[in-house]
DNA sequence: AGAAGGGCTATGGGGTGTGG
DNA sequence: CCACACCCCATAGCCCTTCT
């Protein structure tokens, strides 16, 4: 890790920590006390307000805060997908850690990004087959931009269809991605595999979902569906 | 060569437990 | 309640090694 990177995160860990004493950041960073009380001798020369406090540790000076560090939409799709992986397949632990994230990370946003990061239209990330990168590229801008899409889709029948859809969101169950949209043909929502969906083609025009029609509308759909089942 | 980092040591201050 | 001992930890200096 270069100094700068340990400086920086130094002021990271005193930032969501009452009072960190030098052993703990030098175990946490992977050097030396004495490296860590220069560090800190030398974060307080640059202007940050670092008390210590023999016995107890340091902290932050109330009120201190580093410049903004903002993510664009794209960064917390990425960040939102990725940390759902790790939850839906990672242990109960992992799974703690990263909802402990995804607070962290939609407390520190402001509201426009925190609408943002609600409306993240991945379930899973990591879709397995890689020759269908850009047919998740284009259903993925689609699901941001609510952008309608046409779809040419085969069926497991082998039947072949052209529909117009509302795209809602992407789901990974396990070995594909299927995308749930809004279907004009059947007025109705629909699952479509990414793997069945032949040709995609994003139209010049934008839907705004009804009541009825939107993505918590089919979660609460699908949810009711589980609690009747079980 | 100079910077960065580690080991060792000494000093001082705060927190805590204990006994009177 | 107070004094005291002890522990923990910050701070700093010195010297040596490692890295860039």
């Amino acid at each position: 890790m270069r100094r700068a990177d340990r400086l920086f995160q130094i002021t990271q860990i005193l930032r969501g920590r009452r009072n960190t004493t030098a052993k703990y950041l030098a175990e946490r960073l992977g050097v030396g006390e004495r490296t860590i009380y220069r560090d800190i001798r030398d974060l307080g020369l640059s202007g940050v307000p670092i008390e210590g406090e023999a016995g107890v540790g340091y902290r932050l000076k109330q009120g201190f805060d580093l410049p903004p560090l903002m993510f664009n939409i794209g960064e917390i799709h990425a960040m939102v997908a990725g940390l759902r992986l790790i939850s839906t397949w990672g242990g109960n632990a992992l799974k703690q850690q990263a909802h402990s994230v995804l607070e962290k990370i939609y407390a520190i946003l402001p509201i426009d990004k925190q609408i943002a990061f609600e409306r993240t239209p991945l379930f899973a990330p990591e879709f397995v087959n890689a020759s269908q990168r850009g047919l998740f590229d284009q259903l993925h801008q689609s699901c941001q931009e609510q952008q309608k899409v046409l779809i040419r889709y085969r069926d497991g029948q082998q039947n072949h269809s052209e529909r117009i859809v509302h795209p809602l969101a992407l789901f990974f169950w396990g070995n594909t991605w299927t995308l749930l949209a809004w279907c004009e043909l059947r007025q109705a929502f629909r699952s479509f595999r990414s793997d069945r969906i032949t040709e995609a083609e994003l139209l010049d025009q934008h839907f705004i979902s009804p009541p009825g029609q939107q993505l918590q509308d089919y979660l609460r759909l699908i949810e009711h569906e589980c609690d009747t089942t079980s």
